[in-house]
RNA sequence: CGCGGGGUAGAGCAGUUGGUAGCUCGUCGGGCUCAUAACCCGGAGGUCGUGUGGUUCAAGUCCCACCCCCGCAA
């Protein structure tokens, strides 16, 4: 039996799975692909296509665009499409009834947390903010709401005690990627038993705001830690020098020291940079000022760009 | 034509009203020290993003064009 799939998803992490799906498509079965329209983003402004619409393109999969699926025309597209599955992940548009029950075996989902926890569109940054011990990626049969649909699968993976989102969000997109090509024999022959979810220990992982970004060292260093691994390299912790510019910080390790002062001062500036915390001290890494590259904290100091005692809020 | 910062030694930066380049770190050599990531002395290392461009007696420093990097905002 030729089957008709539908890949439906927006950025890296999508971009994984359909490299996975595309590369295990059998003989005489098809792939559309669905991912947001390009938008005008980035420095003038440009419109740019985003890394799934590059794929597509570059293997000619017939490529959908559409700014909503709730206007009539996407609607009669993807209808006319008569898929038999949809795979979804991280799409970033909200699927119609038409959509979600239209293919013969539905839409599945590849989340990139153990539901019910991290329901939304932040899973892996917030696993890490909120130092979860373990996360992984679940495979959900979806219905209409938000990340609620039964489970088909899940797989786990501990966090790393110094793992970054972006080392997270690597092995997880490689891990739903996997998981959902070991389903697809099932799904076909229906064999999963699908499992609810316990709403009551549902959590939701909303986006990640410009507040949730902001560093505050007016916490402990495990917690700081957290703040600044969950958001690196992307989007990543902020911050503030003490001329008022713009400090991104990608990553800072414990450190141990005697020397007093507030929150957010720099106690020290050899070897390391210490910064205080609530409870110690934390040594910062990677850095990168306004207008400026990455750079180590040290070089940072080396330049001028911070300074002993100053403090960074 | 969304707003803005920047491209100067291996790294991070300074360079005022134009007169062929400095700082911190690193690196190499030497010294001090029980010792050192500390301190002292000395050295190497730069066609100042590109244009065999313009202005000038003279440009890193002014003008023009192009390339590249980055912050904001979306």
């Amino acid at each position: 039996m030729n089957k008709k799939l539908i890949f439906m998803g927006t950025g890296p992490f999508a971009l994984t799975a359909l490299q996975g799906l595309w590369e295990h498509l059998e003989e005489g079965d098809t792939l559309a692909v669905y991912t947001k329209e390009a938008k005008k983003a980035g420095r003038g402004m440009k419109e740019k296509d985003g890394c799934v619409a590059l794929f597509a393109k570059e293997k000619e999969l017939p490529l959908y665009q559409p700014h909503s699926l709730k206007e009539e025309e996407a609607k009669a597209q993807f209808l006319a499409l008569d898929a038999d599955l949809v795979v979804v992940a991280s799409y970033g548009l909200i699927l119609p009834p038409y959509v979600i029950h239209g293919p013969r075996f539905g839409c599945v989902n590849i989340h990139a947390s153990l539901l019910p926890r991290h329901r939304g569109a932040a899973p892996i940054n917030r696993a890490i903010l909120e130092g979860d011990a373990v996360t992984g990626v679940t495979i959900m049969q979806m219905d209409e709401g938000l990340d609620t649909g039964d489970m088909l699968k899940t797989c786990s993976t501990p966090i790393g005690e110094d793992e970054c989102v972006g080392e997270l969000f690597e092995r997880l997109a490689e891990m739903g990627r996997d998981l959902l090509l070991s389903l697809l024999p099932d799904i076909w022959a229906k064999r999963l038993q699908p499992i609810p979810q316990d709403d009551s220990l549902s959590t939701y992982a909303g986006k990640i705001t410009r507040e949730d970004q902001e560093l505050s060292f007016y916490k402990n260093t495990k917690q700081v830690l957290a703040t600044i691994r969950g958001l690196s390299p992307i989007p990543c912790a902020l911050c503030h020098t003490a001329d008022g510019q713009l400090l991104k910080i990608f990553s800072a390790t414990a450190a141990e020291t005697e020397l007093e002062g507030v929150p957010g001062q720099i106690l020290a500036v050899k070897p390391q940079v210490l910064v205080k915390t609530v409870d110690g001290a934390v040594a910062l890494g990677l850095i990168q000022p306004e207008g400026k590259g990455r750079m180590n904290a040290l070089d940072a100091v080396n330049g001028r760009k911070l300074n002993l005692g100053d403090i960074l809020q």
